[in-house]
DNA sequence: TGAGTTTGATAGTAATACTATTATAACTGT
DNA sequence: ACAGTTATAATAGTATTACTATCAAACTCA
């Protein structure tokens, strides 16, 4: 099966690791042991055990556990690009794309075997547990300046057009769009952990849930006047 | 002046740090210091030097840095339900009820001289920098059982109830509260880091057009059909 | 074969997040 | 005014974390 790879920000490691074994190997483990951990308790050293490998050797793939984190952050927001360019490529209404581009979004997230050594599903939890951590620093603005955020800037960017597209005269389409992208993942959150400041539930039904809230946000939203 | 004081959750200190001088020098200048050089980099050592304690002192008062960070956002939230309860008393009707309210929640924060000791506008800029931190952690069920995050609960729902009152069929009250109370600090930090995920721009207009911006989510989403 | 690169092994450091102990200062009640 | 309690400061110490440095073994490819 021919594997497809992104090609990330050259700022998000100092090596790639896509590349070499080890690289792999240091993709892999990290997304399950931050999955397991969380992103506190995970370290260099005890990825490094895990991995039979050495904390320097994890150094010269990744400045810092950070870093990491903002590489596969990075990673799923291609995935999820990629995603729903493949649901929204056939289709030529905005609407229709809008459409089609809230259920990949709020869909749950299943094992992808385009791509080999990332376990999307433990990828998505780490997307919803750890994602605000990426830019919620003090750095924030060199970060953005190298470019470690272009993943997600550029999905808003591509989903806002759509919403141009059906209301040019709507003042905050980006800041709709980059509202419902994180919208989605503390419904999620918050339906496993503080579930009274959601209504999508704990079934499986909440995928469908979430999917219709966000529409008529969306939706309802953009139509208005 | 007589100055009012929250009855915060037990569970947020070990001593209750408004009975003291120490206790109230420790909120103070935690603001001052955590808005200055974000969670990450404070620590208790650096906030006992600069009020010339200890670091032991600290501890009697807050179990970790994490606790206070938990108490400082607490005291936000309950300072903006006694805010919103202020400017929604002496309306009837629920549709007002909510305008009010998301002008309380979108307005620029000023100093509140009712409350000694607390920069309401550097706590404000710690919700927006900080807030994600207090939950997005491996301990959250059992703070949560501890009633920690009960200041955002309480008052996302007394907002769900207006708009219940509006519209009871609409079937996701808190999740639309709970998205518009933490999308409002997203977009103000969007516009200040990353400004291409927003549309409110980097001026004082840029609090007009929060407002307008999480109005026009919340009536067109809850008025529809 | 041999030069260059990658990795593993080992060591070390400064800072962090605590805990423990003790002495003294400050306040409390009779 | 004095004994008893409590709060605080001072000091010390620990395990862990987040790195950095050095060097030799292994593997790569021209």
């Amino acid at each position: 099966m021919a594997t497809l790879a992104f090609r990330l920000n050259t700022h998000l490691f100092t090596r790639d690791p896509q590349q070499t074994e080890l690289g792999q190997n240091i993709i892999r483990k990290s997304v399950e042991l931050i999955d397991r951990l969380g992103f506190e308790q995970f370290t260099f050293k005890k990825l490094a055990e895990e991995i039979n490998s050495t904390e320097a050797s994890i150094y010269r793939y990744f400045e810092n556990k950070h870093r990491l984190l903002q590489y596969l952050i990075g990673w799923y927001w291609s995935w999820l690009e990629y995603r729903i360019d493949l649901f929204t490529n056939s289709l030529s209404q905005p609407r229709e794309k809008l459409k089609a581009c809230i259920k990949v979004i709020a869909e749950e997230k299943k094992f992808d075997a385009t791509f080999d050594f990332i376990d999307e599903v433990a990828l998505h939890r780490i997307l919803v547990a750890e994602l605000d951590k990426t830019y919620l620093t003090k750095q924030v603005d060199s970060d953005n300046r190298e470019g470690l955020f272009s993943g997600f800037k550029s999905l808003c960017k591509k989903i806002s057009e759509w919403v141009i597209a059906i209301n040019p005269d709507f003042p905050f389409p980006n800041a709709l769009i980059s509202t419902i992208l994180l919208s989605a993942k503390q419904q999620l959150f918050f339906a496993d952990h503080l579930p009274s400041l959601t209504n999508i539930g704990k079934e499986t039904t909440r995928y469908i849930n979430l999917e219709q809230f966000l529409e008529s946000l969306l939706f309802n939203t953009i139509d208005h006047k």
